[in-house]
DNA sequence: CGCTGGATGTCGCAG
DNA sequence: CTGCGACGTCCAGCG
């Protein structure tokens, strides 16, 4: 690695002036196509210090773990996170080509060409391992676009809406939109087959099993259903009544289809509030 | 920094300078710390062009759609892909905080801040919406510490060894490995249940079913099996015996229960050839 | 750690 | 388009 604790932490190339302030917290600091060294020096920099790190450039990919990969020269764009996280974004797509996840220990370096010789093609190689699973990842890059670090901080993660916790909320807080009559008596109860979504009676004191999903459910959600279902009749008395409802906004024609057969019940509801009719 | 060769090449719409070189032909463009329109013309011009867009700086969020979310202030990275991908990144793990899928339609623009009055708190937006389902992103970012645009060119795809599949070669390729005398018939043979991974027969002609799993196998797995058994013992003779077989590494307990309830079995096997013994 | 089940899952393939 | 299952799924929560 690059980054001596002596530590100039070299902008851009050769730092021999005063050392710059650390990227965590500075601002930004970019190059434009540097030589592989100075973007190395800024990229174990930028890894040191927390930063988010950018380099994008022309690069081979190759990944070892719990599959194995290898991508050949392309553009691409790789961002490291303080956490460890290592992505390889190409031109296409929401998942990235190649990844290694939070707890990595990353290292960067430069190191001369795969085909030696010709006029020193030397390489800026970003590499990541963690453990448990073992894996391996390295991207060497021929030619740097851009390298940049930029200081970030955890940032408030997202309230979402929508989710199956509010589909729950939901039906807890109006009961009969599941059915008139109904009384939820826990969530999560937990069952030899697992936890259950909504646990509950219906008007003449039989046992419900309610399975929430936040959109269309498919035969996944009636097996787990028919499960929890099955194992609540065992670990009652045997003669129990247990019934089982699918509650979501729409189910899959096989997934009716599976209801049917396994005696099961379907309830239209949706988790947003929006819809919130009768 | 800004490539700023005679022209800052025409953002949005006004292009009455000379046509600069579009950046998916030229080199990176970058901007440190820029002013909200500048980083604005910059990443409209990016868009445009189908370069990857990068913004970094201190932004909210918010997404609506298949869920909704809000993310207050806080430092995030934004990535934009020439197929319409939007990207929102916080300093911390492998999924984005926020996103939109390929195909989404961008703009990007400057605006007074949210708590007007002050002196000229532009902002930054980048926004993105796209259908089906109908989904709509904005990132506002109140400070821009980094915007750039690099060209990219779409990348071979890896190979990726390990696989499903990797496991269904095998079993084809040494049959024995499943059973002495297994005799595999066809792979993803429809049942009114759905596709089965490999359909066959035993040394004493009874048909068997294989669930394949790459790791270790839940109860989602078994669930699979069950079905696809009891589907083709319906639809075959109603006397038929039908075996069916999970093979995965290792099975999880509660996933061997309900093997044992339903009268399936398990045979250990991975997909990768190292252990391939006897 | 391992198991379980959710997710704005995403992705690819088939009907 | 919907349905369905795989995925290097990731991820949180819990024992």
């Amino acid at each position: 690695m690059s980054g001596e604790d002596g530590d100039r932490w070299a902008a851009t190339g050769t730092a021999d002036g005063p050392p710059s302030p650390r990227p965590a917290e500075g601002r930004a600091q970019t190059l434009c196509d540097p030589d592989p060294e100075a973007a190395a020096d800024l990229v174990a920099a930028g890894l040191e210090a927390g930063t988010m790190v950018t380099v994008a450039g022309r690069c081979r990919v190759s990944y070892e773990g719990r599959a194995a990969s290898e991508a050949g020269p392309g553009r691409r764009q790789l961002l490291g996170k303080p956490d460890g996280t290592l992505l390889v974004h190409d031109a296409e797509g929401h998942r990235p080509v190649n990844w290694l996840g939070p707890g990595s220990d990353r290292s960067c370096w430069t190191e001369a060409g795969g085909d030696g010789g010709r006029g020193a093609p030397t390489e800026l190689v970003v590499a990541g391992s963690r453990t448990a699973p073992e894996e391996r990842l390295v991207v060497r890059f021929e030619a740097v676009d851009l390298a940049a670090a930029v200081p970030v901080a955890s940032a408030p993660t997202p309230a979402v809406v929508g989710t199956e916790a509010d589909l729950a909320a939901r039906v807890l807080d109006r009961p009969a939109l599941v059915e008139e009559g109904f009384t939820p008596l826990a969530t999560e109860r937990q069952t030899p087959a697992g936890p259950v979504d909504v646990y509950g009676r219906d008007a003449e004191g039989r046992t419900v099993v309610l399975e929430l999903k936040r959109r269309r459910a498919g035969t996944d959600a009636v097996g787990q259903l028919d499960r929890y279902v099955g194992a609540l009749q065992r670990s009652l008395h045997a003669d129990a009544a247990v019934r089982g409802v699918l509650v979501a906004p729409s189910v899959t024609e096989r997934a009716a289809a599976l209801l049917e057969e396994r005696g099961l019940e379907f309830v239209p509801l949706r988790p947003d509030r929006a819809v919130d009719d009768g």
